[in-house]
DNA sequence: GAAAATTTGTCAAATTTTTCACTATATTAA
DNA sequence: TTAATATAGTGAAAAATTTGACAAATTTTC
């Protein structure tokens, strides 16, 4: 299938071969066939097979894929090649949590300043905290290309306007609210209670 | 569509549903049409349509919906109408940002103990903090529904094996990595990055 | 070196999901 | 009271996604 264009649903996937492919490539495993990635990611190896195979079929007959090669086309694919300028816009538990997560590498996301009302709060080494009023001063003379909003939910709509104004076209919001954007505007929402009610919700 | 099952697409919309519905209640909005849901989630009022009706119907035609009844008839699915106990694995950036969240209703997770190296950590007010060690123990003594793992990545295989063998069977998932886990437990990872990632990779 | 085993790439079928188009019902305005 | 407007419910078409099956390529075993 190469040459089309990759479908919304294994973009979607993406990010999770991306994660299992790092851990391998930490443990130093080279190569690895489809059905042990569909087994680790509890989807079918055909499933595996397809999306991969949408990008340009990396792997070889009777061997599998290799590992790095196929991670560094997956960092290519969603743009982790590059890196990016982020500010935190609240910073509670949960910008403080993402300012400090281990999770994403350090050299594709730069957090350089958090925003709160409190500028007394302690922050990470290398991060600056700046009053929420001087936000777009802060803009203005630099350039950040992603901005993560954690205020509480009543301040969300307003600081996102703000951002918006101010050029941010990337957010990335935790607050529990549908923010009200331009179209224009790439918006993604992290709801964490979602993840959690699939957990309730009892199948069957 | 009254009876059917309702699809895992259908499923997964639900909490955006149900958190922007808590967003009206609050409000004081009574009924709402499917046109003003769609473009506040950004997707089509038929998409609304179909979904709502999958489960009921209950709209009136001319009117559109019932806030509040809707919102009652959603948590019901998403078995959000009794209380859940749960622990944290796991007492970091993260797991101090979950239990401080404000995103998820206080009536329905509670939040029993936390578990962590260090036991001195600052916790707060309700929440008992207990050496890791302790788990086992401490699942033999109380009922437990979910527990929520937010230790370092390299921890997280081991104590989740713990936790099963403890005999919790729904586990969240923070830590960056793919737990390898048996089939009868019900696993949802919340993948930080996975959002983020979707800022990064540009459409088209 | 031949046979057996492994494993990808890919086409096509099956399934699921989304969108469309229209009917029925309710409300509002004239 | 009637006409116009708003809006849910719903069947069916359209689109997207997933799964199954198998040929082709490669490696391993004997």
């Amino acid at each position: 299938m190469k040459g089309k264009t990759i479908s919304e649903a294994v973009i979607r996937r993406l990010p999770r071969y991306f994660r299992y492919l790092e851990e391998l490539a930490e443990k130093g495993v080279e190569r690895i066939p489809s059905s042990r990635i569909a087994s680790a990611l509890r989807v079918t190896a055909s499933q595996v097979r397809q999306d991969l195979c949408s990008f340009g079929g990396f792997g070889q007959q009777g061997l599998g894929y290799n590992v790095e090669m196929l991670k560094n086309e997956i960092a290519d694919i969603l743009g982790l090649t590059r890196s990016y300028n982020m500010i935190i816009v609240g910073f509670g538990n949960v910008g403080a949590a993402l300012a400090g997560y281990m999770g994403f590498s350090k050299e594709a996301f730069i957090f350089k300043a958090a925003f709160d009302i409190d500028t007394d709060k302690v922050v990470p080494e290398g991060l600056k905290l700046y009053s929420i009023d001087k936000i777009e001063d802060y803009l203005a003379n630099n350039q950040i290309d992603i901005a993560v909003i954690c205020t509480p939910k009543a301040a969300a709509q307003s600081v996102a306007e703000r951002l918006v104004a101010a050029g941010i076209t990337k957010i990335w919001n935790f607050a529990p609210i549908e923010l009200d954007l331009p179209e224009n505007i790439t918006l993604e929402n992290t709801n964490m209670s979602a993840s959690l009610y699939m957990l309730t919700y009892s199948r069957r």
